[in-house]
DNA sequence: ATTTTCGAGATTTTT
DNA sequence: TCTCGAAAAT
């Protein structure tokens, strides 16, 4: 038997020397399905000699996209690392990359991320003069976004391509006021070429189905198609699936219907549910959480309706009693957290890295990161703002992007920053003559400058530089053009002024990124280098790093999906935080909605392995706009089964509040 | 005409 | 805390 499948019990075993078929994994949280996963990978390549060229595994974050790379080498001990190992939005862009030329789009396309969606909606708003009153920026991106999910790839064909949008246009004054602000932004995206992230599904589907060549192309690659966390694929991606594992017949699923938390993005239990299998496979033994977590988490999830009935069971030994903490104020129930963490890596001898919070909401973040500062505890709060969303790193993305292509968002973005005097007048000028004429807006204030039409210093120095730039980025390193931009620009100059360094240090781990991407991908070289590097980070979210240090770690509780740490505090769970106010109503409609709260709440508590806290205070929250009460999760859990402390005592409340001051 | 400043209002969850 | 818009300051 080869020596990484010897740690397999009969059950993974058995999941993991499955090779053809249409295979379903049921696994509960902690039993081994990550390591099953992996360890079929390492069977097909290594027992059955089946080129990894010809694996497709689809995990669901980047970052275990990575930890599964790194498994597998260490495994079969060989240099390995297939680019085919990644999430399913990272496919598509490959799928695009390849294809996309045919639909009569340029080869290079840039990828929306929220913000520039806002951004969109905005001036689409301003166009058509909608007030913020009557439909807000939320709104519009809602009613776009289920347009665009209702008609998936059919949405191409009426809107996206080149003929189908001229007649769009043409009957523009018969379309009701939700297909105009559709139309729009789908001008929008086809002006600077851009796909949001639902695009990348949707196109990459439309050239499936539409090309016979290239479906048969990936078909006859991939041999072998599997897919961790399947519970939240949305239809679409099931539909990706289906096709692409046509013709071999091997798709190999793994999933947990009580951990499907993604519902709101459109995930579908029920394909995972219903997925029609040669063989299911049952794995319940949990491997990671002591008897006495399991049995709260497992009396949580029972109050579920809709579920599958498998309850898990393990062979640990009890561990550590669950603890809800009760305290009279948020402040108090952070330093609570902290003071726990201080105690017990004391007696557990264990690392800061050993500890991780977890909240519903990132806005719940605020207080525990304050009480953390306080206590001297190094810590790292993932999410929030991610490395890639931070303004010093759009901006610079701007740039390159503006170098790239023109594009109108980064434009915008970079005008006037740092302040050259250009402002809402002069801007006006530029757009009214760019639709005139239909060109970017850099093109545009370009030809009334060089024409003499318009006349601004401020824009006159910023078209020397990225022209300059734009000449050079052909032949030099994109690290050598960036560093260019952002010195002559003053960009540098400005952020210098600030009284931390930590955008300028970002700016730098930036720089270094790219220098790395260009030394992995050598074959491509100026524009094409920095379109992929560009594609590449818009996938990639601050979560996905690999090197966390010996800190304290704290996400919400669905960053932790997958994920697993030995000491676990669920924070903030009152009723209104987890399950969230939306749903706390007893409407009927709203009973699945608690549902998918519950389970969260389960996700959540089996990420622990030794100890797990659940901790919620008392006292004002403007979310419930009153006083706060303990979740009902909590309530559903038996006395016998958990430690219930609190402390009311009124100086202890008094000192808190003086403290934070 | 542009930039700064100040106060009011808003916050699910993510690839 | 952060973001956005209006009014004040340059």
């Amino acid at each position: 038997m080869e020596e990484y499948l010897k740690g397999l019990n009969d059950k993974q075993y058995e999941g993991a020397t499955q090779v053809n078929g249409r295979i379903r994994l049921v696994a509960g949280a902690g039993a081994g399905k990550t390591k099953t996963l992996t360890c079929r990978y390492a069977y097909l390549v290594n027992h059955e000699g089946i080129n990894p060229e010809n694996i497709l595994c689809l995990t669901f974050t980047n970052k275990a996209a990575n930890e599964m790379r790194q498994r597998i080498e260490k495994m079969i001990g060989r240099d390995f690392a297939s680019e085919y190992i990644c999430t399913i939005h990272s496919f598509c862009v490959k799928i695009l990359r390849r294809d996309i030329y045919r639909l009569g789009f340029p080869k290079f396309f840039n990828i929306l991320d929220e913000e520039d969606k806002k951004s969109i909606a905005k001036s689409i708003m301003k166009e058509l003069g909608l007030t913020n009153k009557e439909t807000t920026v939320k709104d519009v991106i809602q009613k776009i976004n289920s347009t665009k999910s209702r008609s998936a790839s059919g949405y191409i064909t009426d809107y996206m391509l080149p003929r189908a949008l001229a007649n769009k246009r043409r009957i523009a004054s018969k379309l009701n006021p939700d297909e105009l602000i559709f139309m729009k932004y789908c001008e929008n995206q086809i002006k600077n070429f851009s796909l949001d992230f639902d695009d990348l599904i949707y196109f990459a589907l439309y050239i499936l189905i539409n090309f016979q060549d290239v479906r048969e192309y990936w078909q006859d690659k991939l041999h072998y198609i599997m897919v961790d966390e399947a519970q939240d694929c949305n239809k679409h991606d099931w539909e990706i699936l289906e096709i692409l594992s046509k013709k071999h017949n091997n798709l190999y699923i793994i999933g947990d219907d009580n951990q499907s938390i993604y519902k709101f993005r459109g995930s579908d239990v029920k394909g995972f549910i219903n997925f029609k299998n040669d063989k299911t496979i049952l794995l319940t033994q949990n491997y990671r959480s002591t008897k006495k977590i399991l049995d709260v988490a497992n009396s949580i999830i029972k109050n579920n309706k809709e579920r599958v009935e498998k309850d898990l069971f393990t062979d640990k030994k009890d561990g550590v009693v669950v603890t809800n903490y009760h305290a009279p104020n948020i402040w108090t129930e952070c330093k609570f957290i902290c003071n726990e963490i201080e105690r017990i890596r004391m007696s557990d001898k264990c690392g800061y890295g050993d500890f991780t919070i977890l909240y519903r909401n990132n806005s719940m973040s605020r207080e525990i990161e304050q009480a953390l500062i306080k206590s001297n505890i190094p810590y790292k709060i993932y999410g929030g703002i991610r490395f890639y969303e931070r303004k010093e790193i759009k901006d610079t993305i701007a740039f390159l992007k503006l170098i790239n292509s023109n594009d109108n968002l980064s434009f915008r973005r970079v005008i006037n920053e740092p302040a050259r005097k250009i402002g809402k007048v002069f801007l006006e000028k530029v757009d009214k003559f760019a639709t005139e004429k239909k060109v970017t807006q850099y093109e545009s204030m370009f030809r009334l400058i060089g024409s003499g039409e318009l006349k601004h210093d401020g824009a006159s120095d910023f078209i020397s530089i990225i022209e300059k730039a734009k000449k050079d980025s052909e032949t030099k390193k994109v690290s050598e053009i960036l560093n260019y931009v952002l010195i002559e620009t003053g960009y540098l100059d400005m952020l210098r002024e600030d009284s931390d360094n930590v955008r300028l240090d970002n700016i730098k781990e930036l720089s270094k990124s790219i220098e790395y991407y260009e030394k992995q991908n050598q074959e491509y070289t100026g524009s094409e280098l920095l379109n992929n590097f560009l594609q590449d980070i818009s996938l990639y979210t601050n979560t996905d790093s690999n090197d966390d240090g010996d800190v304290v770690k704290a996400m919400t509780m669905h960053q932790s999906k997958g994920l697993e740490f030995p000491n676990v505090f669920v924070t903030n769970a009152f009723e209104g935080g987890i399950p969230s106010l939306r749903f706390s109503e007893n409407t009927e409609e709203s009973k699945s909605e608690i549902e998918e709260e519950r389970r969260l709440m389960y996700v959540a508590c089996t990420r622990a392995e030794k100890r797990l806290y659940i901790t919620e205070s008392s006292g004002f929250n403007w979310l419930v706009q009153g006083d706060k009460e303990p979740s009902r999760f909590i309530s559903e859990i038996p006395e016998n089964m958990i430690s219930k402390i609190g402390n009311f005592n009124e100086n202890n409340w008094k000192n808190i509040k003086n403290f934070k001051r």
